[in-house]
DNA sequence: TTTGGCATGTAATCCGTTACATGATTAG
DNA sequence: CTAATCATGTAACGGATTACATGCCAAA
């Protein structure tokens, strides 16, 4: 069912709609703007491109001003259409593969020291990310001051700031009840 | 690099250390205990069964009391060592790719309404699984009382339920800003 | 008797990353 | 001169889901 496209090809249909774009140039992208949620290899990217064009949703054209010839790809009106089309339909949630959590659930309690190391690893990674987070807002607010697409990103970079803070707060729930716990037996011991 | 068993190996692994099972029964008790934070099909757990075996880190005996035969399988010495020296490893980050962050990024500003309903669509997802994790902590709480692993399959309820909440409060951060909005233009038309 | 759950597996297919192959341009 | 970055693509491989193929047993 669906549409026919796959998520890669309308998230590069996404992408085209910020500008033309050469397939090199929409890897960047995806990694410094978009990367805390979404990935694209070039292995996806060059097929998908070549698929959109044989399909009439993306156009392409050489330049061979500067350089040497790169293929710039833009977005066509039948591309905008299936682009808006798929926007609407609601997002299907996926399913989540946590190896973390695999690992906590099979650990056993008198693993607690590779536990704690777990939980704590995973904390490290949020703190992190949050730092990062702040960065790349303080960042796209400053270049992008007045950019109607603005408050879009900043759902984005807000939803990984909770999910991030999310893990902290986890993280700090189970290391304090671990640290509640060796205390407990380190009274009992002296009793 | 690694140990030459995929996650998935080491998921059967573990799964084997609660009690020796069948491949079918391992699909049930995946789904029912763990499903919110992994997932495995036939199509993965057979096979894996079966590279298990020939790598001597399970082992299996025919089960032809019952009804008819059945394959019954349990985790070697060998079995539990290759998984304890993977519990030890740090989890791997996963790249979230998440479908829902990709069109909010994509959407206008000028389709406010279609990201209000997509925004509300993951908060009521969040909301039912915050439900559903009640319930499957009620529901093991009092099946595992006493029960060692107990506090480790707590854990991972835990994450799920932070991870649940800050999907609500981020998406309750958009919906009022964007209520916010409409009210500021509403005004604004009657002034 | 026919539907649904138990039960085991394989094959086809999809999606995605990594490795490979190639070559120009630029900065140190 | 040479290493990094720009630039385009394909091939190989791995991981995962879905569909397919098969068949028993119990309950409605």
């Amino acid at each position: 069912m669906e549409s026919g496209l796959s998520t890669t090809e309308y998230a590069v249909l996404g992408l085209l709609t910020i500008k033309p774009m050469s397939g090199y140039e929409m890897r960047q992208l995806v990694a410094e703007s978009i990367g805390h949620f979404w990935s694209e290899s070039y292995g996806q990217l060059y097929p998908s491109l070549k698929r959109l064009r044989g399909a009439g949703l993306v156009s392409m054209k050489s330049d061979k001003s500067s350089k040497r010839d790169k293929h710039i790809y833009s977005i066509t009106t039948q591309g905008r259409e299936a682009l808006a089309a798929w926007l609407a339909l609601p997002a299907k949630p996926q399913p989540p593969r946590s190896e973390l959590l695999l690992k906590l659930f099979f650990l056993s309690p008198g693993d607690a020291a590779t536990t704690i190391e777990q939980v704590n690893g995973a904390r490290d990674r949020a703190l992190e990310e949050l730092r990062h987070l702040g960065f790349v807002e303080a960042k796209i607010r400053s270049e992008n001051a007045g950019q109607s697409q603005l408050q879009q990103w900043l759902y984005t970079l807000h939803f990984g700031r909770h999910r991030a803070e999310a893990v902290v707060r986890w993280a700090d729930e189970i290391l304090l009840g671990l640290e509640g716990e060796a205390e407990a037996r380190n009274s009992e011991s002296k009793t």
